[in-house]
DNA sequence: TATTGTTATACTCTATAACTATA
DNA sequence: TATAGTTATAGAGTATAACAATA
């Protein structure tokens, strides 16, 4: 990976190629620069922040997704979640959830325990080993969250919020192609 | 995935989530929680922009790199990139571009062509059929661009755009941990 | 009948390291 | 020695459909 990486030249490089996309996008109906950029913007700005992110995680054998449970889990207070609720918040499916938690049991990190409401569902709960490791990541992530996001002042994060916002209500909204 | 997505309501219980999230961190060293915002946004609308995105590709048994390898190579003309290029551009792994490039040789999409100026380099380039996929799909994807970023102003498009370019910066940043 | 979760399967993507051949 | 690309391998993630138990 780094071998593919000339430190400090990416930027210009993928610049370099979305400038042919530009100019020669010109000629195509439907075709709105802006609108392309933001796009591009999106997906390469969270290549580079993912990327990143991931190799902080790999210290903790955690992907992004399985972080992103141990966390929504340690939020939860001790309460857990059902495995159809993380399925919502990580936009993951209900086979591939199951898949996950089972990774997580194995490591002894979450438990299953049965639902007394419901006899079709678990909740999941963190273990104690859970939250231990919640304990020593999450400080990494959070520094790193402010490192990022360091060039921007308050006022363009908090503007910067709330065109993610605008995005995805773009994106959610009906008349998509189908 | 459907099934685990009750239509209009995820980005509601999103905000749930990261609402215990903001309320819990305020004790928290190094919690700041605009920068933590900024990056969830980032991952979560990614992840809700790129499922709709794949798939769109789908339909074209494509995936999200699959297409930006071809769509880089429509925009160098005719000319082709060598792998090691691609590498930079996409953020893969020689590895792993290698397979990708495989999986499009073997469906006659593109061709690798020997370098006449160092014969240790392939230069990969589009064949008709490649060429013809690109005319194909690339119109829907240009209209699902703008309909995606149709929310937002031009002011703000360009706006968002420039704040994405802060936020790779940041990221880039020396003093990152090791 | 619909929902929660599991199983099975096949595919894509990623990470790593050792390798060949050129430069 | 360094670079371009390949091979091998293992693990993670995704998509789909069929299934069992329960509501």
């Amino acid at each position: 990976m780094k071998k593919c990486m000339r430190e400090g030249t990416a930027d210009q490089r993928v610049a370099y190629y979305w400038g042919r996309v530009r100019e020669q996008g010109q000629k195509k109906k439907d075709f709105d620069w802006p609108s392309t950029e933001v796009i591009l913007n999106l997906a390469y700005t969270y290549d580079v922040l993912m990327l990143h992110w991931s190799k902080l995680l790999s210290r903790y054998r955690l992907s992004l997704s399985t972080m992103n449970i141990l966390t929504i889990l340690k939020y939860s207070q001790g309460e857990g979640h059902e495995q159809q609720e993380l399925c919502q918040l990580l936009l993951v499916s209900r086979a591939n959830i199951t898949k996950l938690i089972d990774s997580l049991v194995k490591r002894g990190l979450v438990v299953r325990t049965a639902s007394l409401l419901d006899r079709r569902v678990w909740i999941v709960k963190l273990t104690s080993a859970g939250d231990e490791l919640f304990a020593d990541f999450n400080p990494f992530l959070l520094k790193e969250a402010k490192r990022i996001t360091s060039r921007l002042t308050g006022k363009e994060k908090k503007l910067l919020n709330g065109l993610f916002l605008k995005l995805r209500a773009g994106a959610a909204r009906e008349g998509s192609l189908k």
